[in-house]
DNA sequence: AGGGCTACTTGAACATGTTCAAAAACTTGG
DNA sequence: CCAAGTTTTTGAACATGTTCAAGTAGCCCT
């Protein structure tokens, strides 16, 4: 993240694009936290940062966009936070609960504001819901979490289910977030504790599949998930 | 219903007003679905009315409101559409899957604009939100016919996995609804599959915690899904 | 240095959801 | 039927996200 006097060759962005670019950006998200989304205009951002309104919108496309990377910001965060939990954690239960545990804490500030981002994610025609083409890679990544999760640990799963494993892991995080945004419970204590229980609950059922009754129907989920995905 | 010319005692609502209410309200809806949710002003609402756009107002707080009328209207639909599936099926398949296929078709000339409907979902602050104290009543509308969908059925289950059943049921139904909304294949094919074979593997899930190991686990689910609700 | 190119910046104008004070229409008690 | 009160209706004003034509600044090539 150099700023030199010198064009930045890539794209066609300058350093001192770059550098306007995270003014506002940074500017956005200190109100977005200090007094809620909704209460934050473009005006106020633009004047808060010392730059007229259009110039945000030269780097932003919208509003929502702001939000879009606040969000990236915070994969990036939760990427780091979890990297020494997956160095030091071999069973399934604790390598899934501290990535999840990890997550609740690098977005806690963004707690009360989050409701508003998560409100694109059931909006299939907003580029930032997270089940959109435009997300892929965030998805993706966030996919590559659970890959690690699940095959650093000492679980041993049928290959089908295995496979699948990681984008389920991911849609129980989808899951989490949304419980996480509803909770107004003080200090997330309910989330907390969802996450506590139900990943060990997670972990008995998983290893239930080699029970061959439980197998089965097993196979049959992971078909059925599979045949469904588009 | 009835619409006389004596003045409706209930509330201050006269039945000239419930007229231009309803007047507004179909209109909304009828240009909703025909050009999408976020095309129809409120002006060209208001215009099409014939009325002023702050009359539209004094009915009905929001846009989003407007909304929100139409979700009760369907509830309504449902519910009516549901009544000879829950006297005609015994099976728990046979229920479960009529009362969900009766809620796609219900919604189904909404499918376009639905998305944006339940963008408002996710949202933790707005009173539409179905999980909000304010949708209480419609929730538990909602529940009540999976409460109904158990309890004519064959099912045979322990008794606190069958107290907690229809509104487990009733989350397995937001969550083919936020499938719903993201499925753009033809005919909604994907979704009607997904119910086709989701339930089945539901009941045999169900029918599964006979046996003690499958049991002890569904026990702990339950204990964590009480534990956990506000 | 100057011309040309690109990147950047501006602020006024626009679109649309929402509010509100005032007017109109209606109802009711006398 | 009138006066007082209530409900309904209006339309202009407001707030805020967004667009865009025009201007400015920096860089590069000759």
């Amino acid at each position: 993240m150099e700023v030199t006097t010198l064009t930045d060759v890539t794209d066609g962005a300058t350093a001192k694009g770059e550098q306007t670019r995270e003014l506002i950006l940074s500017t956005a998200l200190r109100m977005f936290r200090e007094q809620g989304y909704g209460k934050t205009t473009m005006r106020a951002i633009a004047g808060e940062a010392g730059v007229s309104v259009g110039n945000a919108y030269y780097y932003f496309g919208s509003k929502e966009h702001l939000m879009q990377a606040y969000y990236d910001l915070l994969v990036a965060q939760h990427r780091e936070a979890v990297e020494p939990i997956l160095q030091a954690e071999k069973s399934f239960t604790a390598r899934m609960t501290g990535v999840l545990l990890a997550w609740l804490e690098v977005a806690a500030p963004y707690h009360e504001f989050a409701g508003t981002f998560f409100k694109t994610a059931a909006d299939p025609n907003s580029p930032l819901s997270p089940f959109s083409e435009q997300s892929a890679p965030a998805r993706e990544a966030g996919i590559e979490i659970f890959r690690q999760v699940a095959e650093g640990s000492d679980l041993k799963l049928p290959a089908d289910l295995r496979a699948e494993l990681p984008e389920l892991l991911w849609l129980l995080e989808m899951a989490v977030v949304l419980f996480w945004v509803h909770d107004k419970s003080p200090d997330l204590r309910r989330t907390t504790s969802l996450v506590n229980r139900a990943v060990p609950l997670v972990d008995r059922l998983l290893r239930l599949t080699r029970l061959p009754v439980v197998r089965g129907i097993a196979t049959d989920i992971v078909g059925l998930i599979k045949a469904v995905k588009p």
